[in-house]
DNA sequence: CCGTGCAAAAAACTT
DNA sequence: TTTTGCACGG
């Protein structure tokens, strides 16, 4: 325990009226007030810890502890980190320019900008992410032979990313391994081969970001210092899904000062020499679910071991969510042996059950979804306070089917990402190309992209002329006539040789001056059209190309906002940002839309109404994580996580049969739906409802169950007569209406006041029609099934 | 060197 | 179900 003799006072007013102190509870007062040498906030979720860390920092400035330029602030995403400076602006104004609040990975990347000439690469270095990787070693296992050994790119990616994040590297490696194991020696070869590489691209991928910054400051103690002088204070949330290398980095960064080195900059002249960084750590072991990323919970739970005299302070109470569902919560937490007692309680009151609800397949789940956020939207909820949470991406895709057919607005963060279509890492290619000559990976892939006749032979012997005249990959496209290949190929290369020339004199002008702000939406417009790839595109017959040219224009107008926001950013910031940006990072809006994501993606989030989905066995907990040690508790903190971002209603579904890879297989609820008290869910239609499938089956089960409303799902007897009304979907004539394709129902006209039939939901009467063109939506009252959205060009509907 | 067609694999989460 | 990888013929 850190002893109470913090001589610093903190100055500004007394404790009433003082902006920055009114409204917290008082461990929150004593997480902004406290002053020492290192601070863990254990802060349970939705505990106010965003609100904590902000006015922290902004009283921090306020008092003149520190300028604005002496704070880093480490977040786990972009969009916390945006959202982290704009509440700290909204706190101290302009002042709170020349902070760093950013991720591990863009401060390092800042970092490493500034520093590279240090260590044999260059500033202009590229950012490999996972599929540049794994292109990469996919490569290298092929040319190795490996998948012999049973190593598949996967696997040795996975390695690689678990040695680099533990600090190691293919040397240290091999000194600890056995050389008699032929898999090993030969997994060595290409870690090796991988690093030699990187170097030569002069590109890091995502783990040696991290990794190479504390390389870097390891070897360099006087760079380390010039960071350690210039960041006093310095806090990182989410810590308890820090990985070795990062916790490495904060130590680096804590460390005392340790030569008296004068770096300049009048601002470093408050500090004390050898004074070692204020630290703050925010975190939630109970949420920490990133270990298969390396994320190491001993962080977290040896913090006041790691640094002594550490103050701990603990936020319990929590200003989001009702108590029946914090209760669900704390109840499936509790289950997890190895943990610290901790109790979430709100004074917010108990609020709506959780409601419960098992569908006989993934479509009839996701119509339930469906109908019932069109319910709470008539009952006045904005779609963008509403979110859908599954464990993998690949549930999202019947979630869309049902969600489209029923006019549902929706966006859906992560999944396939924007960065990761073929086209667009084309295009990035190009950029990447002009930026880093000396990137071999991206000049290889754009050779012959558009189709330019270049082939393998080609390219090895592009490959083996540069290796004969010692120059790089790039240069040697200079010398299409000496290669040894046919007129056709000369011509092509050397065309190829020119539109990059070009783009280089756009948008790094050999002058020396700066490029105007424009260059890159020129450079990339130039490189689309002379290569030749935007005709290639608009050529194709194959109907997906016309989406893709969609997708280039969007990339092009990415760069005019790029340009707008950063009117000093170049090229390399430009390829920065958008190799740092995870798709959850776009969730800026008030869009007027349901969020579709991922448990992992939720993280840090709240909603009004949070449906979860998917609460199977195998799904989760997943059926990969029974293997793995500890896996089952990370599935149940995911699920935490999941229960507790919901501010008023959760929904907990389910279904009784999934189907994956084509294959319909039986599905059981997860066993985490038994750790919540029975009383606190309300099931609209239980797991006992639908044992079997269809209506047919299930009543022979249903029979043999015991005495009905006593089962472990605390099954309510239905009422004999009825009393309920009709189930929203028609189950008997359900499966396989859904997942046929798209129609397309063309230019059907409907008015208000014409009937209809559909297929799912039988007769029905149209009540207005709004939108227009494709996207016209037509209001049904239908006979049985209630009110309905449609979308008119796709619903599976007829005119009667 | 390119396109076609079939076989086989694939999906757990992310900076 | 969808995507990728390979063999083959042009």
């Amino acid at each position: 325990m850190s002893d109470a003799s913090s001589p610093l006072i903190v100055h500004g007013t007394g404790p009433a009226g003082d902006p920055l102190l009114d409204g917290l509870n008082p461990p929150q007062r004593e997480a902004v007030e406290y002053r020492g040498p290192a601070l863990l906030i254990v802060a349970g979720a939705g505990s106010g810890k965003t609100r904590v860390l902000t006015h922290r920092i902004a009283s921090l400035l306020r008092s003149r502890e520190a300028w604005p330029s002496q704070i880093l602030a480490i977040t786990f995403t972009n969009k916390a980190a945006q959202e982290m400076r704009e509440r700290v602006e909204q706190l101290v104004g302009d002042g709170a320019r020349g902070m760093w609040i950013s991720t591990f990975h863009s401060a390092c990347v800042r970092i490493l900008r500034r520093e590279a000439e240090q260590f044999g690469f260059t500033s202009s270095f590229t950012i490999y992410d996972s599929g540049d990787s794994r292109a990469l070693i996919k490569r290298l296992v092929k040319e190795h032979e490996a998948d012999a050994l049973g190593l598949t790119p996967a696997a040795v990616q996975s390695k690689i990313s678990k040695l680099k994040n533990e600090l190691s590297d293919a040397d240290a490696y091999a000194r600890t391994v056995s050389h008699d194991d032929p898999a090993e020696r030969v997994f060595i070869e290409i870690f090796r081969d991988y690093e030699k590489q990187l170097r030569r691209a002069n590109a890091f991928d995502f783990d040696d970001l991290i990794a190479q910054t504390v390389y870097l400051f390891r070897a360099f103690p006087q760079v380390a210092d010039v960071y350690r002088k210039r960041f006093r204070h310095i806090l990182v949330d989410e810590y308890q899904d820090t990985n070795h290398a990062q916790y490495a980095l904060i130590h680096e960064l804590t460390r005392p000062v340790q030569s008296s080195q004068d770096v300049g900059g009048g601002m470093l002249a408050l500090l004390d020499e050898g004074e070692a960084a204020s630290l703050t750590v925010v975190g939630d072991s109970d949420q920490s679910i990133y270990a298969f990323r390396g994320a190491d919970i001993r962080n977290i739970s040896e913090f006041e071991r790691d640094f002594p005299g550490a103050k701990v302070v603990l936020l319990e109470q929590n200003y989001r969510s009702t108590q029946n569902i914090l209760d669900a919560a704390n109840a499936v937490i509790a289950n997890n042996f190895d943990r610290k007692a901790k109790n979430l309680w709100t004074d917010a009151g108990t609020g709506e059950k959780v409601v419960g609800f098992t569908g006989y397949s993934q479509h009839d789940e996701a119509q339930f979804v469906a109908d019932e956020i069109e319910a709470l939207h008539r009952a006045g909820a904005a779609y963008g306070d509403i979110a859908v949470f599954y464990r993998t991406n690949s549930q999202s895709r019947a979630l869309e089917e049902i969600f489209i057919r029923a006019a549902v607005p929706y966006k859906i963060m992560g999944g396939t990402k924007f960065y990761e279509r073929a086209e667009i890492k084309d295009a990035l290619a190009y950029l990447v190309a002009v930026a880093n000559p000396a990137d071999e990976m991206a000049l290889r892939r754009i050779l012959n992209k558009p189709k330019r006749g270049i082939g393998a032979v080609t390219e090895t012997s592009i490959a083996r002329f540069a290796e004969d005249h010692g120059i790089t990959f790039r240069d040697a496209l200079a010398n299409a006539a000496e290669l040894g290949v046919g007129p056709k190929l000369q011509a092509a290369i050397a065309q190829l040789d020119t539109v990059l020339r070009e783009a280089t004199e756009i948008m790094l002008p050999a002058s020396g001056e700066a490029a105007p702000p424009t260059s890159v939406t020129e450079g990339l417009q130039l490189l689309l059209n002379k290569s030749g790839y935007y005709d290639a595109l608009r050529a194709s017959r194959d109907p997906q190309d016309e989406a893709r040219v969609e997708n280039l224009d969007e990339l092009v107008a990415v760069t005019r906002e790029f340009a707008r926001n950063n009117p000093e950013g170049t090229l390399l910031d430009f390829l920065t940002e958008v190799a740092l940006v995870a798709d959850s990072d776009d969730l800026d809006d008030e869009s007027g839309s349901v969020s579709l994501m991922t448990l992992h993606t939720a993280k840090g989030l709240e909603f009004d109404h949070v449906f979860l989905t998917g609460v199977e066995e195998d799904l989760i907990p997943h059926r990969i994580s029974a293997g793995e040690p500890g896996g089952p508790q990370e599935e149940r903190r995911l699920f935490y996580v999941g229960i507790t971002r919901a501010r008023k209603r959760l929904y907990l579904s389910l279904a009784m049969t999934r189907a994956q890879f084509g294959e319909v297989s039986v599905a059981m609820p997860s066993r985490f739906l038994q750790e919540i008290p029975a009383h606190l869910i309300d099931w609209r239609q239980s797991p006992g409802d639908v044992n079997g499938r269809g209506g047919t089956q299930s009543r022979a089960l249903n029979a043999r169950r015991p005495a009905s409303g006593s089962d472990r799902w605390g099954v309510k007897p239905l009422p004999a007569g009825g009393g309920l009304k009709p189930k929203s979907t028609a189950m008997d004539r359900f499966p396989g209406l859904v997942t046929n394709k798209v129609r397309d129902n063309g230019d059907l006209e409907l008015a208000p006041g014409d009937r209809i039939r559909h297929d799912d939901f039988g007769e029905g009467r149209v009540d207005a029609v709004t939108g227009e063109g494709a996207k016209r939506i037509a209001h049904v009252r239908f006979d049985t099934a209630g009110a309905k959205k449609l979308l008119i060009k796709v619903a599976p509907i007829a005119k009667l």
